[in-house]
DNA sequence: CCTCAAGTTAAATGTGGCCTCAACTTAGCT
DNA sequence: AGCTAAGTTGAGGCCACATTTAACTTGAGG
């Protein structure tokens, strides 16, 4: 690639990252590659769609991911571990609107949970009756909260993801009224999600 | 009102109903005409705006969510009022996307808990840290799994709302992180959804 | 310095939705 | 039957955004 290329590809990402962060990912292409003072045309000659863009933007976040995760694993408290893990996601979700749209339809955030999970439930502190398919409410859930109020009342969403919590752990446990979604529901759903 | 645009206006609500119901709000007014058998022109004589066709459409429903608020309060456990209350408000959302979308947007939908709120956590069975501007949580939360899951896992939202409640729980109660919003932020953040 | 593949550009094309308006039609009154 | 206010129509203007393309520019190897 070439120099002048590798460098318009530079600022594409600087300016998607920004616009992504701030609007979401609905935002026109054309803005962005203004913003990166570049030409529309450049922005399809290095990203050939969009979501090649959003995935060169979100690259590292699966890195980010998996390390939250180590530490959760590496929690002295599985329950802690368990807390931290889903408190750093919807971080990530609280601070990257565009993130927080991701997160909701793709998935690969929650599948490094299944040991997590499984050392929560052992431990005794998460109720036993939940499976990795019912995280996919927490990271909905938030979502929808922190784009409801990310402009009117930052930090709420905390709230809201400790009330989940609360209805997480073992001693809160009451008799579901409906069967788990297969991880494939899970996925699908996701798909589906916009 | 002549009595062909009175006909034309029920043809205009019974497809605004049914689009509504099967793809949301964002329906183009132009299918709504077209579904009706009549002219955009003839769906804007009958209705300015969006807004009027959709308020016309849903007008029904502030007297079905206050039919089940006043059952809710009226229920031998308050607990049980209250569980009853939510359960029949997502159970319209899940039943219709248009109110689905309308419920996370509108307030409406949760003023009336106020009561119901109040008397569960007196009778002890509701915590007592939760307010009114913490039922939007739930809105928000259901909203968003109906939305992802309706085609794929439908009743899924039954088990996030049940999960949902059992935070809810003054057995379930852990110190909360952040306080609740005020009613007018709850408001604000609802208007804000989209 | 020349060359040309690689890269950039902006205008053009396409799509989809909103909303308006001038020309036409009709219900309902007398 | 005739009049007219009320109602209907759909083409047309508008806008926002996606995507392509043909003409122009430039980095970098020889």
């Amino acid at each position: 690639m070439r120099k002048d290329a590798a460098h318009n590809r530079e600022r594409l990402l600087e300016a998607a990252r920004r616009l992504f962060a701030d609007r979401g990912l609905d935002v026109p292409l054309e803005e962005i590659a203004r913003t990166a003072g570049v030409s529309i045309g450049t922005l399809y000659n290095r990203f050939a769609t969009r979501e090649g863009l959003v995935e060169a933007v979100f690259e590292d976040r699966a890195a980010t991911v998996a390390a939250i995760a180590e530490q959760a694993l590496v929690a002295d408290d599985p329950w802690e571990g368990f807390v931290a893990f889903l408190t750093g996601v919807c971080e990530l979700q609280a601070a990257d609107l565009g993130y927080n749209d991701l997160a909701a339809r793709d998935g690969k955030g929650i599948e490094p949970m299944l040991r997590i999970i499984d050392r929560a439930r052992k431990s005794g502190a998460l109720r036993g009756d939940v499976t990795l398919a019912d995280m996919t409410f927490v990271i909905w859930g938030v979502a929808a909260t922190v784009r409801a109020t990310y402009r009117t009342a930052p930090g709420a969403w905390r709230r809201h993801l400790a009330l989940t919590l609360d209805g997480l752990r073992a001693t809160a446990a009451h008799e579901l009224p409906v069967p788990p979604m297969s991880i494939s529901q899970a996925r699908a759903a996701m798909n589906e999600c916009r």
